[in-house]
DNA sequence: AGCACGCCGACT
DNA sequence: GTCGGCGTGCTC
């Protein structure tokens, strides 16, 4: 028989025929080790067949698994993906398959059976006199009893390991562990929760059936947990299963309290904080059928979960939905291709959907069910701008204006906890000479450093290399410096001077870096350990504290000013997710919005919590300028150590695309080449092209497109294609 | 990606 | 005459 395989590495995206061994079980689905030409690879076998046209055909070596990982729907992802965001199918395959498969750490043991057959001697006698690796492998495990399979290949050969199994002498095996993730985290009993009428209206609505694709868009607040819940449950009740996916790791340990207490070990949890151990096994329990609902972040929608019944996308407009690493891929898209496949219901979700989701809905392509009002029958909190300019005016050059100074006091007073954001973690966003403006940047990238009290020195936020801390400017010799912007680190040290009884925690991207300091930071606060919680984007995202009362947004600004024509909408849904977190329960929430810009017409619709205010406003302004959806955004990033093979092949890329331009005039609305705006990441040199162009053009044009960048390939160089991507660093 | 094959300049 | 540069092409 023979396999027909997709190879694993990385140009290749094509099938190619080997045979398979008398008596090894490989069925499509099956991860395969294979040589490729000289060198050792893993291979996706996509088919079982009689014969090959291909006259010599090279031997499969092992078996990764036996049971298959992946399917046909799985192959019709990677298709899909292939074509849409210009990869190739095994970058779309690696995806689901676990990362210890492929690594070839697998936990999979051999085991010689002495107790069966043969003990360790009969089996050396029986051997060929030549087999010298056997022979070797015989003595190693009879000392060691188990092993690695993937080790023992590289000590003997998996020729021989293999023989071995072959002949009896050896089994292959598997250790069976069963870590449960996040055990600790208890669950939230809500067996018997009753629906409030708008959350039964929402579901029936979502069941009607006339539309499968649906955006609910409930307000902070308004129970679409309780929805979710209860429409999975429906679903389970048809003997269908679920993907539940919600934008950061530090969501899931809440979410996955309700999840935990609603349908106990049914659910498996995927994603990127757990170990490669804990993934491998909650993804087995997947694939065995054991597991009906997978809750995760973006990466759980490559989980092998069959006959999906609905998957739903929490906080759509979150940015996470998009990947920025290879493989770009966007969220949606994929529930969309799933929940098509399956004929499943897909639900969007988001007190604020992203400007281009909500369009789809007034469009008709998405079904609109609204939920306007909190359960708790509250009001929204309060938000009270205050201009940062006049303060500034009146003398006070601080972090806080007076109005958030008295709230914070009265917040404390009453024994309340406040939460506070800031745009930007460490503790000022760069470093400069006041005498003569010298900046402090990082060697390999074209940023400026950010400088972190904690261990006094200077870092780089994108490649991660860190510096001392300058004492005297390498350039004027002056130790006159100047921070930028604030960050997280300072605000607590403010807060320190000011209220030294006050007890602080700081949640961002430096204090969560392992597993559980999302949730012990979450904990802490949640059980009153601290008063204030400071922290960036991540402390906006869902969380529910009964005793914030306040919230402070420090700067506001901060978003808005970006040149990117996504920052007011990113701004509106900041506040407005923030603002969410005052006043979840006991207490009536207050908001206090500092900005050096009060009359933004983004903060009016904000205050006044009017997303379709907000909507029109910004659904015309992208009408005008011809931003998405209005159009499709293509942009062609190239990367390379030397800057002159980068504007080579940028050039001859932008040569190229002109002519298409020339040959189709009215569907670009711009085109042009240039450098990125952070011109060098991890010694890197990037340039990019960037495109606008009419999105009923849009399958036509980046097929051309995705060509030429394909014919421009060269060693040199890395071209990626990406559409619409959230940023453009 | 590796690795061979193959076609031109510098060299004992 | 040979050694070795790396451009091109192939891997079932």
């Amino acid at each position: 028989m023979v396999a027909e395989i997709i190879v694993d590495v990385c140009e290749f995206d094509k099938e190619f025929d080997y045979n398979i061994p008398e008596g090894m079980n490989v069925k499509a689905g099956c991860l395969v080790n294979i040589e490729f030409g000289r060198q050792p690879a893993l291979g996706y076998v996509v088919k079982v067949k009689e014969k090959s046209e291909f006259e010599k055909l090279k031997n499969i070596l092992s078996l990764v698994d036996e049971n298959p990982c992946f399917d046909s729907e799985t192959l019709a992802l990677a298709s899909f993906m292939k074509k849409a965001y210009h990869i190739k199918r095994v970058d779309a395959l690696r995806l689901c398959v676990p990362q210890i498969l492929v690594s070839g750490k697998i936990k999979k043991l051999m085991v010689v059976s002495f107790s069966e057959e043969a003990d360790k001697e009969d089996i050396l006698k029986k051997l060929h006199k030549n087999a010298k690796n056997q022979r070797q492998a015989v003595e190693y495990l009879a000392d060691k009893k188990t092993e690695y399979q993937s080790i023992m290949n590289a000590k003997f050969g998996a020729q021989s390991v293999m023989s071995l199994i072959k002949d009896g002498c050896f089994k292959a095996g598997y250790i069976e562990t069963n870590r449960i993730p996040y055990k600790k985290t208890g669950v939230t009993e809500s067996k018997n929760i009753v629906l409030t009428q708008r959350q039964q209206e929402a579901l029936n609505e979502i069941f009607k059936g006339d539309n499968k694709h649906i955006l609910l868009h409930g307000v902070t607040g308004s129970g679409k947990t309780q929805v979710y819940l209860s429409a999975i449950e429906k679903v389970l009740s048809q003997n269908k299963t679920a993907i539940m996916l919600v934008p950061e790791i530090s969501l899931t340990p809440q979410m996955l309290k309700n999840f935990r207490g609603r349908f106990g070990d049914k659910v498996a949890l995927i994603h990127s904080g757990l170990s490669t151990g804990e993934r491998f096994d909650e993804w087995r329990r997947i694939n065995t059928g054991e597991a009906k609902i997978v809750l995760g972040a973006r990466s759980a929608l490559f989980a092998p979960i069959k006959n999906i019944g609905i998957i739903i996308l929490d906080e759509e407009h979150d940015a996470s939905y998009q990947s920025e690493s290879n493989p770009r891929y966007n969220a949606a898209d994929i529930a969309k291709f799933r929940a098509d496949y399956n004929d499943a219901f897909m639900i969007l979700g988001s007190a604020t959907p992203s400007v281009e989701t909500y369009r789809k809905s007034v469009l008709g392509e998405l079904k609109l069910i609204e939920m306007p009002e909190r359960v708790s029958g509250k009001l929204m909190p309060e938000i009270e701008i205050v201009d940062m300019t006049s303060e500034l005016r009146n003398g006070n050059l601080g972090l806080f204006s007076n109005k958030l100074l008295i709230e914070l006091e009265n917040c404390f007073k009453n024994k309340n906890q406040a939460m506070l954001f800031v745009n930007r973690r460490g503790y000022a966003s760069f470093l400069m000479c006041r005498e003569c403006g010298y900046v402090a940047k990082c060697e390999d990238c074209d940023v400026s450093l950010t400088y972190h009290s904690e261990d006094n020195l200077l870092k780089c936020h994108y490649c991660g290399k860190q510096y001392k801390m300058l004492d005297k400017c390498p350039n004027c010799k002056s130790n006159n410096f100047r921070q930028g912007k604030i960050g997280t680190e300072r605000v607590i040290n403010e807060i320190n001077k000011l209220f030294p009884d006050v007890k602080t925690l700081r949640m961002d991207n430096d204090t969560t870096r392992t597993k559980t300091a999302y949730v012990d930071i979450l904990d802490k606060f949640g059980s009153g350990q601290a008063d204030v919680l400071v922290g960036t984007q991540m402390i906006a995202k869902g969380h529910d504290f009964e005793n914030v009362s306040l919230v402070g947004i420090l700067d506001a600004d901060m978003s808005l000013y970006f040149s990117d024509y996504r920052s007011p909408e990113r701004t509106f849904q900041l506040v407005t997710q923030m603002s969410g977190r005052a006043g979840r329960a006991k207490h009536p929430g207050k908001v206090i919005l500092q900005t050096y810009a009060p009359n933004h017409y983004i903060f009016r619709y904000a205050k006044n919590y009017d997303y379709k205010g907000f909507y029109k406003k910004e659904i015309n302004s992208r009408e005008v300028t011809l931003y998405p959806p209005f159009s499709v955004i293509l942009r062609i990033l190239i990367t390379s150590e030397n800057e002159n093979d980068v504007v080579f092949t940028t050039k001859k890329m932008y040569n190229e695309i002109k002519v298409l331009v020339k040959e189709n005039l009215n569907d670009f609305i711009y085109m042009q080449a240039m450098k990125a705006p952070v011109k060098r990441i991890q010694s890197k040199f990037r340039y990019q092209i960037l495109m606008r162009i009419r999105p009923e053009r849009k399958d036509y044009l980046t097929e051309k497109i995705f060509q030429i960048a394909d014919d421009a390939a060269n060693k040199k160089t890395t071209i990626f294609a990406e559409i619409n991507p959230q940023n453009l660093n």
